[in-house]
DNA sequence: ATTATCTATAGATCTATAGATAATGC
DNA sequence: ATTATCTATAGATCTATAGATAATGC
């Protein structure tokens, strides 16, 4: 049966680690309890010692897929940090790269098309939107992470310009791979994503 | 009981634009068979006489949703039509004029909270994602119609820039109605849909 | 006679709980 | 003794169907 505390914790991050995936992949109605648990290789008489309710996992398991993003956008950000006194053009093109490297990773097919892994800021937009306030306060503070960085990797003169700029970005970066997801025709998906990453680049260089 | 053709028709019609509502607000998991005909004014036992399944209506409610933004696209695209030999300059104008309209109201506050009455391609995204062919190939149309409209009123010298800007500016929209939707401080939301409205029409300009 | 809707219910599924079992850890 | 998990099940809900009822329309 396996009963040590270690177990445990152990058992409860696999449930959530797989339920952050999969309730990416399914939508969070998409998937049951007893499903859940069975696929994490539990009996579902077992989830209530680790979860209040079904709501509590929920929340759990977004604010673990939003964390997925956070790693990226504080690697991100760390390797701006470092940069000490580099000489200012230099400084422009290591944004300019960093920034090339986001858009294209995140409107790339990989990412429209591996949901499991994806970023719940566009993934699980529509289920936070209709969620619990901790999944929509943890959905706003994985946001304003990833503006804080775009707000730093955008060229403009002043602050206020570099955070409009940032919150266009986001958005589009957002609604693209939703339409990309989306629409039946690939073409026209393929079409979205080097669209909106080509636009991206070229207002953002 | 009321039995005629005549009533069958605007009963079904009747649960159709209910369900496009209820889809948009709670999500397409959100609300049943049961429930949905109760509010409609029926018993859930006819249900099966109107549609082959639940996931029948689904698709004729997305259907109708989608038909909701159409009508306002279409019109649109027929006042630019009745524009025979204006001045280039005027035309210029009137496109702006327009254009500022669209942006306006789709990055509006009302657009925002309204969800039973709001544009499909961005509300249903998710669900048409993880939808049937039916659902996706309408969604797929829908698209195609924005980004005919945006097309048209978007000023560049080449079909082609015209069109990556369209698509930009169309992922922009969605994305920014879906974050302002999904984050929980409201000073946020709004200056989501404000930064993105201003970038747009700057960009577009 | 046909048919649109209603009442009633079957069968599946989902969340949640109760009590049993078999380990851990004082 | 405590507790993490398991078996079994209650109770609610959901899709779908069967048969009855009361209108329509030839």
């Amino acid at each position: 049966m396996g009963h040590s505390q270690k177990e445990k914790a152990e058992n409860h991050e696999r449930v959530v680690r797989l339920a952050a995936a999969l309730f990416r992949e399914t939508g969070v109605d998409g998937i049951g309890v007893a499903d859940l648990m069975k696929q994490a290789g539990l009996t579902h008489g077992g989830f209530y010692r680790h979860f209040g309710s079904r709501e509590d996992l929920v929340a759990e398991a977004v604010e673990a897929a939003l964390a997925d993003g956070s790693q990226a956008a504080r690697a991100m950000l760390e390797s701006l940090e470092s940069t000490g006194k580099e000489d200012p053009k230099t400084a422009v093109k290591r944004r300019q790269a960093l920034l090339g490297l986001l858009v294209d990773g995140y409107l790339s097919a990989a990412h429209r098309d591996n949901l499991a892994s994806s970023c719940a800021v566009t993934t699980m937009a529509g289920d936070v939107a209709r969620g619990s306030a901790r999944a929509r306060e943890a959905y706003t503070r994985q946001v304003g992470m990833y503006l804080e960085l775009l707000v730093r990797l955008i060229e403009a003169e002043r602050h206020k310009a570099r955070r409009a700029k940032a919150i266009a970005a986001l958005s589009t970066l957002v609604g693209a791979v939703s339409l990309a997801r989306a629409v039946s025709d690939p073409a026209l998906s393929g079409e979205i994503l080097k669209s909106a990453a080509d636009e991206l680049k070229a207002q953002l260089a």
